[in-house]
DNA sequence: CGATGTGAAACGGTTCACAGCT
DNA sequence: AGCTGTGAACCGTTTCACATCG
């Protein structure tokens, strides 16, 4: 028996995905002392444009004053609760590759909320080591934790990915981050988002041709 | 004087972006022996939708074969050929830190037809080392370079990233792979794409906590 | 017959322009 | 007076459904 649809906001996936560049950009101008800001301004500081940045301001609420702007604390923690950044999330990074490695190491998780908890691989030969001051455990042993709020960072090479996420989903795990170049297939409720490097190169490669070929057209 | 419009096909942005992913899907393919497939079958591999894929396909032209399917050769050509991947594209990374170190080590680059032709940091202590069997250079060296088709990957810390842009720019750079977490301003006829790990964890983040909001929801 | 290629409808997101509030 | 919040128009993309053709 259904009930009436939930009255919850539904933010544009859109606005969601601009969100954690706004809430970069208030905490630098907190930092910065700024503690009022224009729609303008922000859009502006955000690379987007002000019609744009109210309308997508205006999915969490009115926190904004008319004549006045934004006020930047207020503003900034509005958006960090509605990302669920007031409580801390843990990551597990899976793949001890280069990749991997890099990621472990990359001081960016930490100063934005989220804590490296877990570095895995399969290979017996880093079980057990450290890399940047963390111990590396089997794979086995992280589907023993807690799933709950868990993100899982896949960095092996592709014909592992499939098989690393089939075990986090089985355990729990409904947010997945994959640098691995291959689809993964995963069942509904589970968020998957990817990063491929040489897609971004292929996709930059087709402008930097496309640029080159209207530049005959102009100047042959 | 103008001509005529060029009747170049307009492809969508949306489609450029699933390019690359039909591409190594093809090649897979290819590897495995497979000489023909079906949309249905191709748009299963990569992940969306074969009426989608049909689509993003005919921008191309027709090399479909109806009754039958495409033929997986000559499509993978075309999208290779339509992303400016016949000839070899070089690549500079700028920044040695942790996550360029990793970049310049990772071999998914190489593997799909880009060349990692250049390491640049600006520490003294850094320059004339070598990474990956690379010798690491001054930015300054880089800007003496050719910048016909040159990629430039930026992995500063944030505060440098705009000036190293800038320099790019100015030796006439128009492709840019950004990883350091700020908005780059760049002049038109400039592609700047943006990678940013942090971002992509609040974005997760975010589903995580609706999907546990839902679940209390039904199951309160 | 079977799978492609494509009008046409549906959808989601962006932009415009201004009413509404401080 | 000034800036936000938003209805309405607009635009690009996705999906449907089927005519088309090997």
């Amino acid at each position: 028996m259904s009930t009436a649809p939930a009255p919850r906001r539904e933010i544009p996936d859109a606005t969601v995905a601009r969100l954690p560049v706004y809430l970069r950009v208030l905490r630098t101008l907190l930092a910065d002392g700024v503690d009022v800001v224009s729609s303008e301004e922000l859009a502006e500081a955000a690379g987007v444009r002000s019609a744009g940045l109210r309308r997508d301001l205006s999915y969490l609420g009115s926190y904004g004053v008319r004549g006045v702007g934004y006020d930047v604390a207020r503003l900034a923690d509005e958006i960090a609760r509605e990302l669920g950044l007031t409580q801390d999330r843990f990551v597990a990074i899976v793949g001890m590759g280069n990749l991997g490695h890099a990621l472990a190491a990359y001081s960016g998780f930490a100063t934005r909320g989220f804590e490296v908890r877990w570095l895995v691989d399969n290979d017996p030969a880093i079980v057990g080591t450290q890399i940047a001051e963390r111990c590396v455990v089997a794979l086995e042993e992280l589907t023993r934790q807690d799933p709950d709020g868990l993100i899982v960072v896949i960095a092996t090479p592709p014909a592992q990915a499939q098989d690393v996420a089939d075990a986090v989903v089985a355990m729990g795990v409904r947010s997945i981050l994959n640098f691995a170049p291959c689809v993964l297939t995963v069942p509904d409720g589970v968020e998957v988002r990817k990063v491929d490097l040489a897609t971004e190169l292929q996709i930059l490669a087709f402008h930097e041709q496309r640029g080159r070929d209207d530049l005959r057209e102009v100047n042959p």
